[in-house]
DNA sequence: ACAAAATATGACCGTTGGTCACTTGGTGAC
DNA sequence: GTCACCAAGTGACCAACGGTCATATTTTGT
């Protein structure tokens, strides 16, 4: 009876496709003026079939963060696994890294900022959030394990908590930025890059050995 | 002529009393799901009226969010003028200030925090958007002030940039916080009033003498 | 071959932000 | 005191959109 298996495999990629659609119509129009009748054109399907798959238009952004935290997860592992560097040196290199996909992937890293707006009204208990919460977790493991590579090689000093130090980064990195890489830069007398880095300077010097 | 100056004073007081019905509705029923009638009857006046003061829902939105910067500015504000105190002391006092702030007023605060979902629209050009681009310059402007009086009494390093430093931590203080303080503590497993605590005294480390 | 179940459709609904033709009431000129 | 005028205010109305559901189509198991 391989029939349920194709058909959740099917299931499985209509989902994704329609989350293809989403990004696609999403990116372009703004999450807020791109409507669920044109993601449904765009994925060539119906408006209540999207209603199949998510239960509501904000689970459908909720599955594209999830991507965009996928995305990022991966090029920190790279990171992590790189065995080239000392734990300072990566550690370091987490500023750099935040920039650059903020700056190659600029509407997931805008769909990361735009959390709070998507969160709303998504049942906790649903498999999409319990995902990001996931994927979220998956992140600070990293952070926190690059820190303790750093204090395995004596780069990092000993006493730093990793935990509370990589969900402040995480916190910085989602605070500093809103503010900056996707407003009017125009706007702003002062490069978000810059803060970032100096940012970085400043706790490099206050932990490393 | 006194009449013009008193129907300005008007104009400005009705204004002021739409926002305040705009804060007591929007802060109890959300952003989101708050009517703008629900405000123009809260202001007693009709939703026509609503618009002949404030372009859209989201400006009215901006509106509050500039008051919620008045309130932390004078809150930083107080810090500044305190003489007992040393450079690095309020430094460190800040973080308690944000806590204090995001936990006495924590409608304000989240309107801080959804700064991302109510500006669009908003023509930069409108009188709102330029008074909250003021006030975050008038805080940043601050914290910058704390540290370089720092600077002046010896207490911080002389090779601080004062500036950036200071955008940094306004940066944190909007990116750590909001996935914690206002979501459902309950799912979290760190206390984010720690990692900011933790976060400060990382950055205390590196830039006291 | 055919009934049952899964999948898909799109007309339809309720709600809401925003508009606009119209009303109201204070003002200043005479 | 009267009256034309204009800013201030009104609320019926509109278009747009998220979401639903009765119906249609396709696939599955027997």
């Amino acid at each position: 009876m391989g029939v349920t298996e194709r058909k959740e495999r099917e299931k499985e990629l209509r989902s994704e496709s329609i989350i293809d659609a989403a990004e696609r119509i999403f990116f372009n129009k703004g999450f807020k003026h791109a409507t669920m009748n044109d993601v449904a054109k765009e994925a060539e399907l119906s408006k209540g079939a999207l209603y199949l798959y998510f239960h509501s238009k904000n689970e459908l952004c909720m599955a594209i963060l999830q991507r965009s935290l996928l995305i990022l997860r991966n090029i920190f592992e790279l990171l992590k696994e790189d065995k080239t560097l000392t734990g300072i040196e990566r550690f370091q290199k987490l500023a750099k890294l935040f920039i650059t996909f903020a700056k190659e992937h600029p509407n997931h890293y805008d769909s990361l900022l735009s959390y709070r707006e998507h969160r709303e009204n998504c049942p906790a208990t649903g498999e999409i959030i319990k995902g990001t919460v996931r994927e979220n977790k998956n992140i600070n493991k990293i952070i926190s394990d690059l820190i303790k590579m750093g204090q395995t090689d004596k780069t990092i000093k000993e006493d730093i908590d990793a935990d509370k130090l990589s969900l402040a980064l995480w916190g910085n990195f989602t605070g500093i930025m809103p503010s900056s890489i996707l407003s009017n830069r125009a706007t702003l007398n002062f490069d978000p890059e810059k803060i970032i880095e100096y940012h970085f300077e400043l706790l490099i010097n206050a932990i490393k050995t």
